[in-house]
DNA sequence: GCTCCAATATGAATGGTGTTCACATAGCTT
DNA sequence: AAGCTATGTGAACACCATTCATATTGGAGC
């Protein structure tokens, strides 16, 4: 793990931004994250990065796909438990809370940075695959497609707010004791509003 | 509304800068506001603004507790419709979508101009009372506080879920035909657990 | 093994930004 | 009318993103 003493090549600059930047991130917020600071991190100078990224928001977009790609490749794994799909979809909720708590870097630069992710479809299909996998399970719930779709955004919105506000303080801060507990409280009870319905119609 | 010919001192700069600030938010995102720019749209030196707000982090702070008072106040109208406490909750949640929707401005500088709310407790305590709305109403359906609790959290986060993404763009990017009409689905489906979960025990 | 090119790094320069500070102006109280 | 205080100005500083001319070097092809 010895660092290669180089010389005017850094070798693998590219990365080493982009670990850099995660690491300012986590330092200071994505707010505090800046070119200069992170080249210097890096151990360059302020222009190099450029070879790399066209631009400062090029960078911050690899790290949103690659945060995408990594958030993905974990609500894969939490659907592939042996469980009954809607358990499935429940593991998939808890891994989507559970990776804002271990990733808050990554997650802060996939949604507080401030990029308009209108702009680049690339993000979009990347942050789509990743809402496939919940897709996917609520298919195997609900019987017709529109309710297999509402229950997959029932899920991934619940998640993705819970997660958010939790990571912004604002659920700590309303003042409920075990905040912690009732993440899966509450995509249990939507879980089971899914089936009861789909059940009562049947 | 005439503009009064100004001299040397603006009158009401405060107001003006926070509205410039929204302009600007409005005509170039929420990364694209400066705190320059807004003193040049006010029409006044760029240190100016420096007697009234101790920093940008503090102008913005003032435009996200001015965002929790117009969502507390669209949450309380919805919840004033005379109907069902069920569909009061609904109509709450609605709000919510709707206000991200009619203020993005407002919405933008609230959850992604990067500032780390867990720093400032008037905000948290700003969003908590907005909070409280649903939290009153999700008590007069459950019947005990734990489940009241997760009744109003669920609401709370899925319609923030549901707002934050729709307005990334990424609910419309997952490619799903009527994403506007399902946000009152989604919010039907949840409660209905809510319902038949409390009734079952009873 | 040498040559040369493409990839990659440097450093200086430009225009914009947040913030501070000494100083200027004017509205209000007395 | 006088003077205090709130509010404004302009210049200055350090930092930032980005560009450009220039320098270095790893490696492909001979």
């Amino acid at each position: 793990m010895q660092k290669k003493a180089r010389s005017y090549h850094h070798g693998d600059l590219k990365t080493a931004m982009i670990d850099a930047a995660l690491q300012l991130v986590r330092e200071k917020g994505p707010r505090g994250f800046t070119l200069n600071e992170a080249s210097r991190t890096a151990g360059v100078s302020v222009s190099a990065p450029y070879n790399h990224f066209k631009d400062k928001a090029a960078l911050l977009i690899e790290i949103v796909l690659l945060g995408n790609r990594t958030l993905e490749t974990e609500l894969r794994a939490a659907a592939d438990i042996v469980a009954p799909p809607t358990e499935k979809l429940l593991a998939v909720y808890l891994a989507y809370v559970s990776f804002a708590d271990r990733h808050p870097d990554l997650f802060a630069v996939m949604f507080q940075s401030g990029i308009n992710k209108t702009h680049y479809p690339e993000i979009q299909a990347s942050s789509a695959k990743a809402f496939g996998v919940a897709a996917v399970l609520a298919l195997q719930i609900e019987s017709s497609p529109t309710s297999a779709w509402q229950l997959a955004l029932a899920i991934w919105t619940m998640a993705h707010g819970f997660a958010t506000l939790s990571v912004e303080g604002a659920i700590a801060g309303v003042g409920f004791p075990e905040a912690k507990g009732s993440a899966e409280a509450l995509a249990r009870k939507l879980l089971y509003a899914g089936r009861s319905e789909s059940e009562a119609r049947t």
